[in-house]
RNA sequence: GCCGAAGUGGCGGAAUGGCAGACGCGCUAGACUCAAAAUCUGGUAUCCGUAAGGGUGUGUGGGUUCGAGUCCCACCUUCGGCACCA
């Protein structure tokens, strides 16, 4: 494809253009409460992407899929006259600029600097409708002085179960507060990764490697900044049901956060003091318990080990320690463990049951110690087998289903005074039993563990703490932003020690005390990014009241919110889980209007390369944005790519489906221009007032009802099929009604921009599209004096029919019988029924 | 293994239970042209038939209905997520 071919309309002079006037105007500026051009009247709507992490290749074709579906919400909003908030800014902490910082010698903050730039040119050359006199940067010290302050808000807080919320620690009564902060230090087994020098959360480790390079991730205690989450599991799920977001993710959310009801038991356990407390969600098959199973890491392993075993479980410990988690969570390999040579005291039976060790139990779920009931649960049941450990009935199955390894709900049996009863009784029996006899109670696990959130990084926000006498204070608010020392050598030290452990001077806190060197992860600045955006450059708070009520509060027309938040998957449990969390804590402080951060969200699918396969370039099928954009417009590139399909469906790219897409923009330029003989760009003779024809009327009020309706349900791909239409419908006609055009130069406006200015400017209209009232349609229009029905004998189309509009049932079934193809098909037989659809058809039953 | 989403022409896809394949790509014929590109006009699921017309057809097999791509049941395949969570 030759680079010089002549261009089917001047994109590349015009769409510059539009970029520089949309800029130099600030067309897009949306005015805070208080702020000069503030319209009281207009209702607000927040329309928010995912800001990208400004990476050294630039914009991929995926970035721009989501970023242009909320641009065109937020240009279609405006036009319906909202004020509309359409920010963008950069996640720019994170691991791969430290990386590349170290290869080259360059500082992080220079090549992220640079990159930003790239990024903002890239997306202003697509003609996003940004406000970028709100951009943010999470590097900025005006910035992450405010992710420092929450994390203060984090610090100086807990969890109150009796309210349910996070209050202030002041409001604590036990001795200690360290032990309920929100943000608390724990010494935790942590992954630790040695090839990236840090600390990784569960979340970013995939199969035992690190999920950003693929390195191997092993297991070791150290101590680590963690965030109470867990508090929040019950709201996290229970507040999902309020939001408008795919029910797939509110299910990833929900599964991640994991919540299960049971109960915990107590087994006290011969010869010791202390008793051994098990979580299980089936306490009704107590009675079926044959043995116990706890962690290797358990606390309580060293002190019931008896002296005969002894050798046999630290050997087992041993073994288990040097295994990587890869290992460890291997499905294909064998059950292994050894027993301790204890017992332990079944509370309903005083059966004496053997103490294993194994390390299928893991440590960081529920006690980190079971009752293995090997009849009804598959990994008891296949350790058992393994080491010949007796198997006990206690649940008859339903149908015909063997007993043995049956995990379902049935019917208890040789369960004494649980028998007979259906397993959702029994459970509920069982624990009042244990609660009477003080033997445990009905409890609730989550699978969702505390955040573990310090990295030994350098690029990253440090944390606004010092250590004085082994114990962590906050620096008062006063001394924030706490910007990281400037340093030659921010390498890994290789040991779990911070770089920033080396800034020798930075560290110095005073006499007695010294910094946190531990940095907050990536996911600290995207926590709260899109609260920054109301209020971006305030020097006082994160946000002022004003503007939170204003883009985030509720009123009687809004729940509350950003009201449109569009992204890839990617980011449905993590960043959505963690945001979510912040804003609860926030909100519970009073700091926040509403409980939830984004009210409505969206999944883009992913594109796909050519070839049907996941973009990258080791298989070379990366489409690059700059050069699609050079060679067809940014136009083209943003319809293109709303028109492949359904915005959450994965799709495959397709150039020559641009240039359809391109052709079909240069149709509408040929509506409004046309060539003359010195194949110059005029004004086209066939523009020109006149009325509409009845036909084109219909077209014209069909084409605004669905391209309304197509945008605000994001169906972008259809809006544009029926602009295809329109274009179709008044490419041939010899006079092209003007009006008519100019409505199509608006509804096509938030898709293609720049062309549609630029006709609206050629074609003699006043100002601009943008400025422009969104057209309503006339149903009227679309409504025809006769309709065409379709004749069905038994289902099947046979013939078709003319009838006025306002033709009775009768009328219709009678003309349908009279109808030539009908007469043929129901010779000779009986018409059992007629179904009339009014509109629509007659179906004629033989 | 568990959970979720999806299977429609050569391709991307469209279809409140009511004419399957809109729109676009590709292919194809024609117009314009010395010619090509571009542009414009038409055709394009499949089988039988010169045609008129008819049969078949939305992963597979059943079912509900006057009528099913759409609803119900079972199964197959693909993709995504979680994965020894007691």
């Amino acid at each position: 494809m030759s680079t010089d071919r002549r261009k089917p309309y001047p994109f590349d002079r015009l769409e510059a253009k539009w970029q520089h006037h949309w800029d130099s105007q600030s067309t897009f500026h949306a005015p805070n409460p208080g702020d000069p051009g503030f319209d009281p009247a207009k209702p607000k709507y927040y329309v928010l992407d995912m800001f990208p992490y400004p990476s050294g290749t630039g914009l991929h074709v995926g970035h721009p899929e989501g970023y242009t579906a909320t641009d065109i919400l937020a240009r279609y909003k405006r036009m319906r006259g909202f004020n509309v908030l359409h920010p963008m800014g950069w996640d720019a902490f994170g691991l791969p600029a430290e990386q590349y910082a170290i290869k080259t010698g360059q500082h992080p903050a220079v090549t992220t600097a640079h990159n930003i730039d790239n990024f903002r040119a890239q997306l202003k050359r697509i003609g996003f409708a940004y406000d970028w006199h709100r951009e943010v940067n999470t590097t900025d010290p005006g910035y992450f002085k405010w992710t420092q302050w929450i994390f203060l808000q984090l610090y100086h807080s807990w969890f109150n179960p009796a309210t349910k919320k996070a209050e202030p620690v002041s409001t604590y009564r036990g001795a200690d507060p360290d032990l309920v902060r929100l943000a608390y230090v724990a010494e935790v087994p942590v992954n630790w990764c040695p090839e990236l020098g840090t600390v990784l959360a569960n979340e970013e480790v995939i199969e035992g490697k690190s999920e950003v390079g693929g390195h191997p991730v092993e297991r070791r205690p150290m101590r680590q900044w963690m965030l109470r989450i867990t508090s929040f599991a019950d709201r996290l799920i229970a507040e999902l049901d309020g939001l408008d977001w795919p029910d797939s993710i509110k299910l990833l959310q929900r599964n991640w956060i994991g919540r299960s009801e049971g109960a915990e038991v107590i087994f006290s356990i011969e010869d010791t003091a202390q008793p051994v407390r098990v979580f299980t969600t089936r306490p009704d098959t107590l009675f079926g318990a044959t043995y116990l199973v706890l962690a290797p890491e358990h606390a309580l392993v060293e002190e019931i080990t008896a002296e005969s075993q002894r050798e046999a479980v630290r050997a087992y410990q041993e073994s288990c320690r040097s295994k990587s988690d890869l290992e460890r969570t291997d499905l294909a390999k064998d059950k292994s463990g050894v027993s301790t040579g204890a017992f332990a005291i079944n509370p309903v039976n005083g059966e004496r049951l053997p103490v294993w060790i194994a390390d299928y139990v893991l440590t960081g779920y529920g006690t980190g110690a079971i009752m293995a009931v090997p009849a009804h649960d598959a990994r008891d049941h296949e350790f058992a087998l393994k080491f010949n450990l007796p198997i006990r009935q206690v649940v008859q199955p339903p149908g015909e289903e063997p007993w043995q390894g049956f995990t379902g709900h049935g019917t208890a049996v040789h369960s004494d005074f649980l028998s007979g009863l259906p397993t959702q009784e029994a459970k509920q029996e069982i624990n009042r039993w244990l609660e009477l006899h003080g033997k445990g109670k009905g409890t609730v696990q989550y699978k969702l563990r505390d955040w573990l959130f310090s990295r030994q990084r350098y690029w990253g926000e440090p944390f606004p703490i010092i250590w004085e006498n082994g114990r962590h204070n906050a620096i008062p608010e006063s001394e924030l932003p706490l910007t990281p020392p400037i340093m030659e050598d921010f390498k890994p030290t290789g040991t779990p020690e911070p770089p920033l452990s080396k800034a020798l001077d930075w560290v110095r806190y005073s006499e007695t005390a010294r910094r946190e060197t531990n940095t907050m992860p990536q996911w600290a600045g995207s926590c709260w990014y899109y609260l920054r955006y109301c209020d971006p450059k305030n020097p006082e708070r994160f946000i002022s009241k004003e503007a939170e009520r204003y883009w985030m509060g509720a009123d009687s027309a809004n729940p509350g919110g950003v009201d449109l938040y569009v992204g890839g998957t990617e980011h449905a449990v993590l960043h959505l889980l963690y945001a979510r969390f912040w804003h609860k804590v926030l909100f519970d402080l009073g700091h926040l209007s509403t409980p939830e951060p984004f009210q409505k969200l969206v999944n883009q699918g992913i594109i796909l390369g050519e070839d049907g396969q996941k973009m990258s370039k080791s298989r070379g099928n990366v489409v690059n944005p700059d050069e699609i954009i050079s060679e067809f417009g940014a136009d083209a590139f943003r319809c293109y790519e709303m028109f492949m399909g359904p915005l959450e469906q994965m799709k495959p790219w397709s150039t020559s489906g641009v240039e359809g897409v391109s052709r079909f923009l240069a149709r509408v330029w040929r509506l409004v221009m046309e060539e003359n003989q010195a194949g110059e760009w005029v004004r086209s003779a066939a523009l020109v007032e006149v009325p509409l024809e009845k036909p084109q009327l219909k077209v014209l009020h069909a084409t605004i009802k669905k391209v309304s309706e197509d945008i605000e349900s994001l169906s972008f791909n259809t809006a544009i099929s029926q602009m295809m239409i329109f274009v179709n419908a008044f490419t041939g006609a010899a006079q092209r009604p003007i009006s008519a055009i100019r409505t199509l130069l608006k509804l096509l406006n938030p898709l293609a921009p720049h062309i549609t200015e630029e006709l609206w400017f050629l074609s003699g209209a006043e100002g601009t599209v943008a400025d422009q009232v969104w057209p309503e349609y006339d149903p009227a229009a679309l409504i025809e004096d006769e309709l065409e029905l379709v004749v069905q004998i038994n289902g099947k189309v046979r013939d078709k029919l003319t009838v006025l509009r306002i033709a009775t049932s009768q009328e219709i079934e009678a003309a349908a019988l009279a109808s030539p193809r009908a007469q043929e098909w129901t010779a000779g037989k009986t018409i059992r029924k007629i179904v009339v659809v009014p509109g629509k058809l007659v179906n004629i039953v033989v």
